[in-house]
DNA sequence: ATTAATTATGCAAACGTTTTCATACTTGCT
DNA sequence: AGCAAGTATGAAAACGTTTGCATAATTAAT
């Protein structure tokens, strides 16, 4: 790799054919079919290509061939570390295919969302994985139309239109509410995340309410409530319930487990003690969650697990369909591991 | 926009000129100029566009100009909320400017990082955002050959040949040092980033050695320590510093807030309490230092604001490029903000 | 009513690839 | 030596755009 001053013109598939004295064909089946090639040729190509540092152009490539080698990905927001870490594996397991991933937060909005749908489209990306169910009308039926293979990731949807990977949050919800019922707690408040801009809140407090239903449980409705994934709002949404003077409850369901950190700080700056005056159950597993002083009684969302899965189920979508295979929509579950800590106990 | 069962052909350019009876020139104008074309003529484009779910097509068109509109950035890690902070403003930035991110963990590994750079360029990302100012100098080299657009963000480098937007990371660690020492600290823990894979951890841990050597305080050889960015990792490295039976450090300082949440962990683990027993000082002020308890000291990386700017110095060099100005490299130093916070107090 | 200036349009070349098809060159077999 | 079969190559078309140039249509100025 010789650095070379002057204004640098990038060198193209010709500039290679030319000083390896052959075609642009043999060199295109150079890089995609090695094997088509008689090693002579191939090795005044390479060392061609690597004198004038020429890089392909895969922009270029798609136009003739249908695939771009991208896909596009949008995710509620980067600063959840569970939805870190699912990208990275999935980030990680998609370099395997040698694809490239575009990333977007879409902020937990969905016409942000449509908006980012339309610059993956225009940048032919070969597939799209969005989170969760819940989206634009308008977004859905224009992948549908368009026919690229679509991956839901995070919720399990049974029937529905796409693929799908992904736990099953009303089941979620109901182990967390039957734990604190197994642990003997009767006063239990349920704070979700927001039910109306996210269908996994939603489905783990319904979950979690219709245990609490079944054994005759009906909190008070002031311990119900609903909170961004916000450790500073969620931390003073707590605050006001334990100190607000009414009836205090004895444990608390964190529709996941930033909301649940939010509790056991909560709860401590007013100098109570977690799990002995109060018992804190969330959701997801994130990181910290295990190492935190109460380490937090969860229940575990295999994130990387669900990540990896996802390009794999990609790779094979582009496959299939570059192969005119028809692709039958699948939905996976994945189990939920619950994990018995510190922060929950026995009343 | 309507559902179309059969197969499905993506409509192109030409299709829609046809069906908006004009030429696929004054379709392109409309898209990329709108002004250039009359009125009756855009409603009719508008119109066909509209009919046949059009998309353009970026990879085709940066066949022709040079631009894709995409910028590629490699961080380190998803998993550490900060940068998740930057890259999501620097994300949402971006999108003002009509581009989108291809983003990639290098999970710090030097050779991952050259991979992923080398395929930004085979899709013709028209910029390369890094973090830090530790890379392979092939990887350097050839970014510099290809006259792309560089900028190197987290770190303020005076004088390196790319572009950078960061913070300056000696300082910090004097900063964090000099607290201790000012609150009456004289036996400090130091217990860093891994020196050799991150020089924002290297230069950190001199600075703050630095400023203990100045005062002579000469922290005991078990004192100082290195561990990656990892929870559990770095709580079982404290808790070995803490229950050695060796003298134990009246404070700690830690790389970054990762670090510090760990060591109060540990100590709160063991039934030591802080910062009645011991000082933890952090770097970064992640998400959670200000919430948990005992709210962490730190100082304050502001990440949201290196992603807006890094956002808008790609935009400029990007501009700058095709107007066919020479851009001189500029190197920008972000104020970090000291947090006293409950987590240090004096002696 | 001319002419000049302005604005809108279309044609065609160019961008960097992949891939079909036909041809030239090697083999291996009789 | 002759032929069949296989292997390697190149020419050219196609992909979906943008844009320089030339022309046509409109408006403004005399």
């Amino acid at each position: 790799m010789k650095i070379d001053k002057k204004k640098h013109k990038v060198a193209s598939i010709t500039d290679v054919a030319n000083a390896a004295k052959t075609s642009i064909s043999t060199v295109s089946r150079y890089f995609n079919n090695p094997t088509m090639v008689a090693p002579a040729a191939a090795h005044r190509i390479a060392r061609a290509a690597e004198e004038l540092s020429y890089v392909r152009n895969r922009a270029a490539a798609s136009t003739r061939n249908k695939r771009s080698g991208t896909v596009g990905i949008v995710i509620p927001t980067l600063e959840s570390s569970i939805f870190a870490e699912m990208t990275e594996s999935f980030s990680s397991r998609l370099l395997n295919y040698d694809m490239t991933m575009l990333l977007t937060p879409n902020l937990y909005d969905r016409d942000i969302e449509a908006r980012i749908v339309r610059s993956f489209t225009e940048h032919r990306v070969d597939s799209v994985v969005l989170v969760g169910g819940d989206h634009n009308d308008e977004v859905m039926d224009f992948l549908e139309v368009r026919q690229l293979p679509v991956l839901l990731v995070w919720n399990h949807l049974a029937g529905h239109r796409f693929n799908s990977i992904g736990v099953n949050n009303e089941r979620i919800g109901r182990m967390a509410a039957q734990h604190l019922v197994d642990l003997g707690h009767r006063d239990i408040a349920v704070i979700s995340g927001l039910t109306d801009v996210n269908d996994r809140a939603a489905g783990r407090r319904e979950g979690a309410m219709e245990v609490l239903a079944s054994y005759d449980l009906k909190p008070l409705p002031e311990w119900v409530l609903q909170t961004p994934y916000d450790l500073d709002f969620a931390k003073s949404l707590v605050s006001n319930l334990l100190l607000n003077g009414k009836p205090r409850p004895t444990a608390i369901i964190g529709g996941n487990d930033i909301i649940a950190m939010a509790a056991i700080w909560a709860a401590q700056s007013h100098g109570l003690s977690v799990p002995q005056d109060i018992s804190v159950i969330g959701i997801g597993d994130f990181k910290g969650s295990a190492e935190m002083v109460p380490a937090l009684t969860t229940i575990r969302i295999p994130a990387r697990r669900i990540g990896r899965m996802a390009a794999d189920r990609i790779a094979e979508l582009i496959m299939g369909q570059t192969s005119g295979a028809v692709a039958k929509v699948e939905n996976l579950e994945i189990a939920p591991e619950f994990k018995f800590r510190q922060s929950t106990a026995s009343r």
